[in-house]
Formats: structure tokens, sequence, C-alpha cells
DNA sequence: GTTATCCGGATTTTT
DNA sequence: TCCGGATAAC
């Protein structure tokens, strides 16, 4: 067997993870040191060398695009398609077991799958037919508790509470909504794996169908896995089958939403004679940016412990710059991409990192006022807007009449008269019927229990339903959603709405028809191609923009930065309570994860690092003067170079700062005037504030601290 | 059923 | 400050 293209051009320890005899394999996989490399060239050499059929094998990743990259690496590097091999997503993978067996699994075949928006409406009902006053209880909350208890493998059940009103509240919430899913066969995110999980463990017969079918699994990321994940995992792999798993504990950074890094230590001990390899060879940045990083990542104590390395240069240092506001921040970054453009760069090749959204609308303004065209990451997801889950709730309707979130949904969207009161009235009958809310409907239309205009407004809408299956199921998939559009009057409904988003509304629908045509059915030949695309459409909500081949700058949080890099970052607002984010400095264990998420956004840097603070900063319509970013200061002095304001001194802002001379004590200060105090060394000035004898200056001083005086007793120094 | 107004909340997000 | 959601008034 000739190994050579599977091995070739890897370095040692990419080679020994490749070709690893052990069973249970884990590899530490520092930022840009080849991680998906291995994981594709693995699973390789699993199929070539070792001979295990693409059947026996199944790999799990987080997000829907790193499963589509691995399965076209893999395809790329064997040369055929790898399609008997399992690989997608825990909720992907989960939700493909569930359809294979929907009965075993107690599930309706046509059940649907909640996304955490519709979670939350179904919730919301449940706790407003409880009488749950909703500011006391706030819904969002109970969401966050139900989710919290699958992911932990929970039921109601097996909740333990010593009579607190909070969890006992939640408690009855959360087997109401459990009550109201069964009724609408209705399935959210972590019921997917929960419910999987439950069928593998309560069925013999299909455990040990699928633990002799796979024969290795790979996991991507392993540091992101929740207590849910895991469990499903040791019931997939029994003691044969082989396990690698991909991760690095200096990435973790949901924690928040449920993930244990303690599980890469957990393996450890679960699985016998784990093999650790690290992968310490950095393919992507400079020296300096890497020492940085390591830096910043040596304060953090409960650590499995890496150091990058790269046998790139040095590199240019890190650049720091200390604005005096926001705008100026964005002001000079955009000032900065423009140089880069200017010297023939793409804009697509630089971002814009941050900590959170609020902070991209500055930045937006100023990049539109140069005219730098850019993307933000984030926001409404394809599948998520609202135009386009109405569509789709008709014909979740259709397929499934069942699905009471659906119903809820377009009773009366668009407005057909029947309001709260009608609909209250169907929820009661439901209640009463044990039932959904479809069958409620059509009894109270044959009770006329409602006004006759309603009762013959909510006929229609049955009509409507019951006749548009019969009339579209057997036509193409993107004539169905067509002529759903049109017979539901949702396209006239948003044709009346006014401006921008009219168009755009109208463009969704059009996008959502030619999303359907380009849909690959293929994948779930036992479902109908309707029930699949539907499935698709909650478990992969799409791209947040549609152009996204133009080239432009990419603006996104540190969170959504990680697994992608780019020749030139920029990090904005590395101050004190912003990043580290005041929620997250009292605990150590949080503080931590933000400054892995700090180790993630310096990482993401090829060639050059801006970072970024400002010395006044409105919050929530409050100035605020924040200290600099601990991060900064974690990162050695000889990495940073100090940007000079004088070398901005051209731009129009400062230009006109010239007027703002300060004299005291006969000595003349200036913007961008190099000074010395006694205490904190040489700097330079940023800003004056106020007059007279009360004139505040800020000094950014080249120890990296930056600070606001009264010139007055400063005792400052021209130099 | 639509529009106006008030109030509260305000990290990070994938599936 | 600014956004969205919920409520009240038309």
């Amino acid at each position: 067997m000739d190994v050579t293209p599977i091995l070739d051009g890897l370095n040692k320890a990419q080679r020994e993870a490749v070709s690893s005899p052990d069973a249970a394999l884990l590899v530490l996989a520092g930022a840009g040191s080849g991680k998906t490399r291995v994981l594709v060239h693995r699973i390789a050499w699993l199929i070539s060398v070792e001979q295990l059929s693409p059947h026996c094998i199944i790999a799990v990743t987080f997000t829907n695009k790193a499963a589509q990259e691995m399965r076209g690496r893999v395809e790329n590097l064997l040369g055929h398609s790898a399609s008997a091999m399992w690989i997608g997503t825990f909720h992907g993978l989960a939700h493909r077991l569930l359809r294979a067996h929907a009965r075993d699994a107690n599930l309706p075949d046509t059940f649907q799958i909640l996304d955490s928006d519709d979670q939350l409406r179904v919730i919301k009902r449940v706790m407003k037919e409880m009488n749950l006053d909703d500011t006391e209880w706030p819904p969002k909350q109970a969401q966050w508790f139900i989710n919290k208890q699958k992911d932990e493998g929970k039921r109601p059940k097996d909740i333990k509470h010593q009579g607190d009103l909070f969890t006992s509240v939640h408690c009855k919430v959360y087997f109401q909504y459990e009550e109201a899913c069964k009724i609408g066969g209705l399935v959210d995110f972590g019921e997917l794996l929960l419910r999987t999980y439950e069928l593998l463990r309560d069925n013999q017969h299909l455990r040990d169908h699928y633990q002799q079918r796979f024969q290795h699994l790979l996991v991507d990321e392993f540091q992101d896995t929740n207590g849910i994940q895991y469990a499903w995992l040791k019931l997939i792999s029994n003691k044969d089958c082989g396990v690698t798993i991909v991760g690095d504990d200096d990435q973790s950074i949901y924690g928040w939403r449920g993930a244990k890094i303690e599980n890469i230590q957990r393996f450890d001990r679960d699985y016998a004679d784990v093999k650790t390899i690290r992968l310490e060879q950095n393919y992507r940045s400079t020296g300096t940016i890497l020492k940085a990083a390591n830096a910043v990542i040596a304060n953090n104590q409960e650590r499995m412990g890496k150091n990058l390395w790269t046998e790139d240069d040095e590199g240019e240092p890190i650049s720091l710059y200390a604005a005096f506001n926001e705008q100026e921040e964005a002001r000079f970054i955009s000032s900065r991409i423009n140089e880069w453009h200017e010297d023939g760069n793409a804009f697509a090749d630089c971002a814009i990192l941050y900590r959170s959204n609020a902070q991209s609308r500055v930045l937006e303004e100023y990049l539109l006022q140069r005219q730098i065209p850019y993307r933000i990451y984030g926001g409404l997801k394809f599948f998520e807007r609202a135009e386009v889950k109405d569509t789709l709730a008709y014909l979740r309707l259709m397929y499934n009449h069942q699905d009471d979130a659906a119903f809820e949904r377009v009773v009366n969207t668009p407005p057909r008269g029947l309001g709260q009161k009608s609909v209250e009235k169907i929820r009661e009958t439901a209640r009463a019927e044990q039932t959904n809310l479809w069958q409620a409907a059509w009894k109270v239309v044959e009770d006329k229990q409602l006004s006759p205009k309603a009762n013959g407004a909510l006929l229609m809408f049955l009509e409507l339903i019951k006749q548009g299956y019969q009339e579209f199921h057997e036509l193409p998939l993107e004539e169905q959603i067509q002529l759903t559009i049109e017979a539901s009057n949702l396209m006239e409904m948003y044709a009346k709405e006014k401006g921008e988003k009219a168009l755009a509304r109208k463009e969704n629908l059009a996008e959502l028809a030619s999303a359907a045509r380009e849909f690959d059915v293929d994948d779930y030949p036992e479902l109908s191609p309707m029930t699949a695309f539907l499935a698709h459409a909650s478990l992969e909500a799409g791209d947040t923009q549609a152009e996204q081949y133009e080239d432009c700058v990419q603006l996104m949080t540190l969170h959504s930065a990680k697994g992608l890099e780019f020749p030139l970052v920029f990090i904005a607002g590395m101050e004190e309570k912003l990043f580290p984010h005041m929620m997250s400095m009292d605990e150590p264990d949080k503080l931590e994860e933000e400054r892995r998420l700090a180790y993630v956004g310096i990482t993401r840097a090829m060639k050059k690092l801006y970072l970024l603070y400002a010395e006044k900063r409105r919050l929530w319509g409050k100035d605020t003067y924040p200290a600099v970013s601990r991060f900064i200061r974690e990162i050695p002095a000889q990495l940073k170079e100090e940007v000079r304001l004088n070398s901005q001194i051209a731009t129009p802002t400062f230009s006109s700062g010239a007027t703002q001379d300060v004299v005291n004590d006969g000595i003349e200060f200036k913007l961008g005037q190099m000074v010395n105090h006694p205490k904190w060394g040489s700097g330079v000035i940023l800003n004056f504030e106020g007059e007279g004898d009360r004139t505040v200056v800020h000094v950014s001083f080249d120890c990296g601290e930056s600070k606001r005086l009264m010139l007055a007793y400063a005792r400052l120094e021209a130099l």
C-alpha cells in the first residue's frame, strides 16, 4: 500500500496522529496547526490503510460548514465519493437516527424540528396557559432552564429540588412544554440529542446494531461538547470502536452554552490507554503574533499545556492604537483598511473583530462613509427571517397537521380576522379534547363556536391548508413553495409594506424558492422531499447575507471568528469591562474563558494585528473612561508598538485639533505631543478636555497605561 | 387591526 | 442611547 499521498506534506506530529494505531487518540491541536487536515487524512488512512469501510466511520462536527468541508476534503483526497460515511453535526446525525427509527423513539413519522425561536413561542404559550406572570417568570429564562436540563440529559422527573420555587416552577413548565411538543409532533434542538441518547440507551437491539456498525468515531472541536453529547458519543462507541478526538482546550469559548472542557480529561479517564498527541507547529501566523498569543494564554491556570511555534519570520510588531473614542477608533480602522486596499490588497483579507455586536454600528458608519464594502456576520440567518418562516410554517402545517407551532404562527398571518379571542377558543377546545390545534379548529368550525365571520375565515384557512397539500404535494419543491406563497396571500401582504423592507422580503421569498430548487434531496431517501427540505431549513439556518462573493471587509464577534483566519486583523474595544466583559470579570473561570477568547482573536491574524482601545467610550448613553484591557498588558512590550498620532496628523479629524494647543506654566502642549511624566515616563497627548486651570489631558504612555491627568498638577514636560 | 407610546433591558450563539 | 416588545388607544 502506497501511503505517500496520505502522509506527504505532513509534519512529524501530524503523521503520528494520522497513522496512529491506538484505539483511543486525543489530538490537542493548537490554532492554525492543521487540525482539519489531520482529521481528513486520518479518515483517509483508516479507509485506505486500515481497510475500514467508509460505512463504518462516523465523524461529528459542530457546524454544518465544518461537516461540509470535511466531507469535501475527504472525497478530494480519496478521489471518490464518501457518501457511505456518516459525516455531520451532532444535531444532523441525531436527526438522521431519529428519522430512521421514529417509531422506536416514540415520534410520529412527520415530526418537525423547532428552532430556538419556535421553541420560545411554544414555551410562551405554555406559560400563558399556566397563568404564569411573564415579568416574574420570563419565558427566555424558562427556555434556558429547559435547554440546560436537556443538555445534561435530564427529564423533568430527573430534576431534584427541595421546594425551591425557581426549580419547581420551571420543572412544571418543562413538563407542560414536553406535553405540548408531544401533541404537536415537535422536537427542539436539545430534544434531538436527548431523544437519540435515550433511544440508544433503552433499545439494546438498536444499540448493538450501531455499535457493531461504527468501528471508528471521530470528533472535531471536542472542547465544545456538552454533557449529553459526550454521553451520546460514549453510547455509539463501544469497546471495540476506535475513537479519535480533536480539540483545543485553549480555544474553548462556549462554556456559557454548556460546553465542558472537562470532557477532554474525562475522555482520558473513561477510555483505556488514551494516546495524546500535541500539534504545536503553527502554519498561520508570524512569530510575533504567536508569541503574543502564547504570552496571553499562559496566564490561565486551567490548561493542558501547549506552546505554539512557527518556522515563519517574526513579522511586524503588533500595533496598539489608543483612540480618543469609539468614533475615532472606527476612523482609524477604516483609514488603515483604505491604505491596505490601495496597496493592492483585498478587502476580504481583512477582518474587524469585537467582543459584542453593539460595537459594529460605529464601525459600519465609518466604513460606509469611506465606501468600503463590508459584510457583517451574525444577525438573522436566511431561514430565520419572518417571511421565510411564515412560508415554511404553511408548508409544515400542510405536511403535519398536528404542528401546533406552525398553526399558531400562520392562523392569522396574513390577518384574516382571527384575533386573540378566536385563537383562544381553539386553544381551549384543544386542551379540553386533549388534541392538537388543527383538530380543535375543525371542531370549533363544526360547532359554530365563533361569530359567523370568524367561523368562515377559519374554515377558509383550514381548507386552504388541506387543499394546498392535496394539490401541491406531488409537484416539484420549488413550485410547491411558489404556489404556497401565492395561495396564502403572504406575497400580497408583504407587497403592501412600504420601503426597502418589502423589497428585501420579496427577494427572500424568491430566494426561498430557488433554495428549494437547488436542494439536494438525496440525503433522506426515505422522507418526502418537502419533509427533508423543512428539516434542512431548521437544522441549517443558512447564511446571514446572500452576496458573500463580493470582496468585502469581514466584521464579526470574536466568537464567530473561531476557525477563520485573515492576513490583517483588527480587534476593537480592547478595554476592561468590554473585553474582558464586565459580566465575566468576577469569576476566575469566566475570566479564563475571556482570555481564551483573546487567544482565539489574536491567533486569527496571519500577518498583521492591530489592537485598539478607546480612551472614552459611550456605553448605554453614558460616557465611560475605560482602562486598557489586561490582555494588552499581558503581551510582552517588545512585541508591541504604539501607533503614534504624529503619523496620523494629516487626517482631517486631527488637523483641526491644531487649534487646541494648551499652554501651562509657559510650556506649550499640542495634540500628539510627546511628553514625559515623573511616574509614567514618556507618552503622547491624545486629547484635552475642559479649559484653563481645569484642563484635563489624556496621555497614552509608552508603558501601556493611558491616563487622564489634570494638566495643572501633572508635572508634564514637553519633549 | 393598526398605530403610538411607554418601559425595560442591554455578552458571546450553533443546531 | 437605542432597540424591541408589550400595551393602550384609535
